[in-house]
DNA sequence: AGTTGGTCCATAAAGCAATG
DNA sequence: CATTGCTTTATGGACCAACT
């Protein structure tokens, strides 16, 4: 049997950075923060659960119930009111609202104008969290392109396709446009009880960045994080959706892509650059994780 | 020489349950 | 929440063969 000893020494060079507490949370201005999150990204699910146009009633009412799903309301006309947690809405037409799954909200008419809008519920999956479970965006926002966004709702209301395997792909296609307008519209932040996680997740991308070569094992990575390789790898998975082991070989393959995209190194000195003392073991490796050898993926994608 | 592929097997990684 | 001991699973390196 395997002992795991626990290495201090190999913590020192690379302490953990504390998150500093504020209660705002982490702007996602740096490029570290965005490293953490597109590293989520990877296996970024998403899926619409309903899509629709509706002309709401003077009942529409809710006033307190916690969703699993995240929602656009994109306000064509009329009036209401929205809560999410404690910030409360008076969505105007033209505005795009967002309502994050697992968060408190309301939602009520307010007159004898009540809301025309397009409308959706889906799930954006990164890791073990919905997307929102770990960035924090504004609810509420002006859409300056009014045509182009009821057209995209529209898409996604009615998605176009001669199959239904079109069409559900079609749709996650328009929804993901939807937010990537909305992402670019929007300040990010870290949410505050995520951030440590993110931090977390920071440690170990950085070290395996600057350790690709070498062949990086789940003990030294957990020591990073002064948790048990055992606890480690649970704790990565439970949180990242991936565990370790496959996060770290899937670091070796974009890098492995890059250099046979890139450069003229050969096949042996690109496996030796991404941690692989035998090329062979690498052929097969990157053939079964691309479908390719790696000339192969060369002679298709290299400029 | 350089690359790809097959099989074997030691051991690292992952999973699990008990415990503090 | 985190650690630990134990079991199961999967990986990756060694070695050999074939092909360009």
């Amino acid at each position: 049997m395997r002992v795991r000893s626990f290495r201090i020494e190999s913590i020192r060079d690379n302490p953990p950075e504390r998150y500093n507490g504020e209660s705002v949370g982490e702007l996602m201005t740096s490029s570290k923060s965005e490293q953490a999150i597109s590293d989520l990204l990877h296996n970024l699910q998403i899926d619409v659960t309903s899509a629709h146009r509706t002309q709401c009633t003077s009942n529409w009412r809710d006033i307190d119930y916690s969703p699993d799903y995240n929602k656009f309301y994109f306000i064509l006309d009329g009036e209401g009111w929205i809560r999410v947690d404690d910030q409360q809405i008076r969505p105007r037409p033209g505005q795009l609202c967002f309502m994050p799954a697992y968060t408190n909200q309301g939602y009520s008419a307010i007159s004898d104008k009540p809301f025309l809008k397009y409308w959706c519920h889906f799930t954006t999956r990164a890791g073990a969290f919905d997307l929102f479970q770990w960035i924090g965006v504004p609810y509420c926002i002006d859409i300056q392109d009014k045509e182009r966004m009821s057209r995209l709702f529209e898409q996604l209301v009615e998605p176009q396709g001669n199959s239904a395997l079109v069409t559900l792909i079609r749709q996650k296609a328009v929804m993901l446009e939807i937010l990537a307008t909305f992402l670019e519209h929007v300040p990010v932040r870290i949410l505050q009880h995520r951030s440590e996680e993110i931090n977390r997740l920071n440690i170990i991308h950085d070290y395996v960045d600057k350790h690709l070569h070498l062949s990086v094992s789940v003990d030294e990575l957990a020591a990073l994080l002064h948790l048990h390789p055992n606890y480690f790898i649970a704790y990565f998975k439970k949180r990242f959706g991936i565990s370790p082991h496959k996060y770290v070989n899937r670091k070796r393959m974009e890098k492995a892509k890059t250099l046979l995209m890139t450069t003229a190194l050969s096949i042996k000195e690109v496996a030796a650059l991404t941690g692989f003392a035998d090329t062979n073991h690498f052929t097969k490796f990157f053939r079964k994780e691309t479908g390719f050898s790696p000339t192969e993926f060369r002679g298709i994608y290299a400029s």
